[in-house]
DNA sequence: CGGCATCCATTTTGATACTG
DNA sequence: CAGTATCAAAATGGATGCCG
């Protein structure tokens, strides 16, 4: 298996012959919030057969894209963690969100799967450098019973599942409110306001907060008629 | 036929809906350097069956992201283009060439294909916005029979298949050259110094073009072992 | 239960032949 | 040139079974 490659002596091309493959992009999203656990993978795929995950992770595994690891206490439970290599991959699971959140993200529809992991991520893909200088705040979200963390320190931000040590500010929100703030339809600042989300802690952190996540310019995709270049 | 969703509303994963089918991604990388004809695509990309690549298009077409144009005089024949959707995917592509350049470009294997076009790309996704502020040029490339043009105002870069109208500088290379240029095994200051490409025209943009394209810093997977966060 | 391997019906694909 | 039609081979997804 993952014996068929494109043949192109091409950067793009050899990308997609490592991770392009069905699922691959969806496990390396998932691991970008921290090391998960095969079972944990599991269940944010639905419709990945056990099978083809095994495989697929071995196949990350053989590519130096991920590893096993062991949590540490009081875990101690293998996991899956990614290797510098697919870490670096963020930048590709971005940008595919970036497009997303302006092209693809209207009403949810029926039967649509949800996790609040990937509204962090659709979060951090709104994430504004210019805007953060200067800040250095633990911000954590409390989402029913998930909860992740964004470190920010002067125009970067990290997002991480779980608790954080000592955060700044604690957002805590419904799963409904957060789904809509990974769709960027509604605004963090918004959802305080409205009191589907409260927020709670430092008034600096806090004030600043608004400002953190730029919505993207949503956009209507059609094919208009023209003639070319 | 592309029923086959992920079912989960994520803008990583709707985005992956769209263009995440094998050959689908490298069919927007072939019209991100301009419009293309049935065949050219068919040329570009070796393995791809004509029915496959017509039920792309079809699906490009009906989801927004391509259409058909009637390519302007003298040619006049039908090709098809990316729409603003389309083009906004840019960098996806982009990001993907980046983790290439730095992963996955290790020597050429034997039977790979390979089309002056990608090399443009990789080129494209080496460039230093830093390093062309203020500059306003036009460079041509001619590779054998294939030419591209780059146009670079002041930060940003444009990169299209054919000629320019009145290019500043002219670089000529042979497709060995090239395509070691698009895997950044050597760079296009080194080239022009050992005479594998030449370059002629206006001399300030020639001096300039030394810095607009920045080498990744390549690296090597593997799995190192560790234990996790 | 976590972490797979196996089997099988259904889809997708690759390659070629064929048509307007 | 720009596709359709056809068909064998491969990949997927689901269920099931195994083993510590």
């Amino acid at each position: 298996m993952e014996q068929r490659n494109y043949n192109q002596y091409c950067a793009t091309a050899r990308t997609l012959d490592l991770v392009g493959e069905r699922w691959t992009l969806l496990l390396i999203r998932e691991l970008l919030t921290g090391p998960k656990r095969f079972s944990d993978l599991q269940h944010s795929l639905r419709g990945m057969g056990t099978g083809l995950l095994a495989a697929r992770m071995k196949h990350l595994e053989r590519e130096g894209l991920a590893r096993k690891v062991t949590l540490p206490p009081p875990a101690r439970t293998p996991a899956y963690a990614l290797t510098p290599a697919g870490v670096d991959l963020e930048p590709v699971v971005m940008a595919l969100a970036r497009w997303g959140l302006t092209w693809a993200m209207d009403e949810p529809r029926d039967q649509e799967n949800f996790h609040p992991g990937w509204a962090v991520l659709g979060l951090k893909a709104c994430f504004d450098a210019e805007a953060a200088t200067g800040l250095r705040a633990l911000y954590e979200f409390r989402v029913e019973e998930e909860v992740f963390h964004a470190r920010i320190d002067d125009g970067t931000i990290e997002t991480v599942h779980g608790p954080a040590q000592h955060p700044d500010v604690i957002i805590t929100t419904g799963r409904e409110t957060f789904r809509d703030l990974a769709a960027s339809r509604s605004t963090l600042d918004e959802a305080i306001s409205s009191g589907a989300a409260s927020a709670a802690g430092n008034r600096q952190a806090l004030r600043r907060l608004h400002d953190l996540f730029r919505l993207p310019h949503r956009r209507t995709r059609s094919a208009a008629p023209s003639s070319a270049s």
